[in-house]
DNA sequence: CCTACCGATCGGTAGG
DNA sequence: CCTACCGATCGGTAGG
């Protein structure tokens, strides 16, 4: 063969067709994308599709199992550093948001899964994302003497769950809420978090603005 | 008139497409719903419904508008009771999650405004849903004193946001978690919370467990 | 990998 | 409010 034996045709041609497909189904949803536009998309006839694929649903499973992202962001977050607890989070939740910010689109696919299919997938995605929560966890035990009480993996769909919806709300909601619901509110999340998840005789250096009350409405 | 002259018979039909809408988009989505199935459904032939909406469209942002999740779950919250602030926080949790348990397919409403219209109809909604996004801080404002510094109207979007997400990930994830990561997590949740929100001084009573170190993994 | 086709179904309308 | 229809488009396949 004079082809790359590690990426043949057959390979690329089956990645324009997740390519495609990805692009397609978060910009309109699954039921409202069309074989022929991902056929025309990828390059190839609607026909070719099915040498690769055995059906619209499975492009759709393969699409999700390699861009969820969970998949991008994981990793991203098992990257974050810091000496202290403080500083460990506000990296993570700064990566988190950065990712979700550069790439809001992906989001798509974690809905398009839950509302078109009822999360049936999940199972298969959840086995592909457990070892990157396990080194999540195993970076914040480092932290925790400086910790509540508080299950590891709990705290960490708590932190994921509370930036994920920070992004979102903050998403549908940009231009509407009213200027005290936005100013400086990933710091506000952030804190929030922290003081939640600190043990109460770390809590108090630099977060808390001890004696002003608090602002009105 | 001998008919009911407030519930018109053109009301009534009205109504029954809006709810045969409603069941089909939240169950399908809405690009895989068709007007044949809506039709069918509110009991009419399917040339009839245009005699009552002007197009699909517009028969999802009227579903969005009055079945809007926002629109019966804050209503709870506006009723949530207690002495305290961990009372009234526990009791607006509580409240929050148990309408969510009891109705989990309407979430998707929002989901699949998000994810098929790219929140276009956003706008529209926020208008109906800001008074009652007011009489909620309002009743939050009683607390001040035992609050952190936060802007209150961030404070509800914390909350929201992070029992929304307590939902939703266990939604997806419910069979798959590990046992770590389910435990007595709403009672978690709350704890994060409050801890996050309350000034120092009040954090202490009940919510801390002092001196035992935090479980491993 | 393509051409050409299948039956089914789509949103919407005319005309009464 | 219904019947009957429009042109367009759907997912998928046969056959080469």
């Amino acid at each position: 063969m004079i082809d790359d034996p590690v990426i043949s045709r057959t390979d690329r041609t089956r990645r324009a067709i997740l390519e495609a497909a990805y692009t397609l189904f978060i910009s309109q949803g699954y039921a409202a994308t069309s074989m022929r536009q991902v056929a025309e998309r990828a390059g190839l006839a609607l026909g070719s599709i099915y040498n690769h694929f055995a059906s619209k649903e499975d492009i759709f499973s393969s699409v999700l199992i390699d861009r969820h992202p969970y998949h991008q962001i994981l990793p991203h977050l098992t990257e974050a550093r810091g000496n202290t607890m403080d500083e460990f989070v506000r990296d993570a939740a700064s990566r988190l948001v950065d990712e979700l910010e550069k790439r809001p689109e992906f989001l798509n696919l974690m809905l398009i899964e839950l509302v078109e299919f009822k999360g049936k997938h999940a199972p298969l995605l959840f086995e592909k994302i457990f070892p990157d929560i396990q080194i999540l966890i195993g970076r914040m035990a480092v932290f925790q003497d400086d910790l509540r009480p508080i299950p590891l993996p709990m705290m960490i769909r708590a932190f994921i769950g509370m930036f994920f919806s920070y992004f979102l709300t903050g998403l549908l909601l940009k231009d509407l809420m009213p200027p005290a619901m936005q100013e400086n509110s990933l710091e506000t999340f952030v804190n929030i978090f922290l003081n939640g998840i600190k043990q109460p005789s770390q809590a108090e250096n630099e977060l808390s603005t001890h004696s002003s009350t608090p602002e009105t409405l």
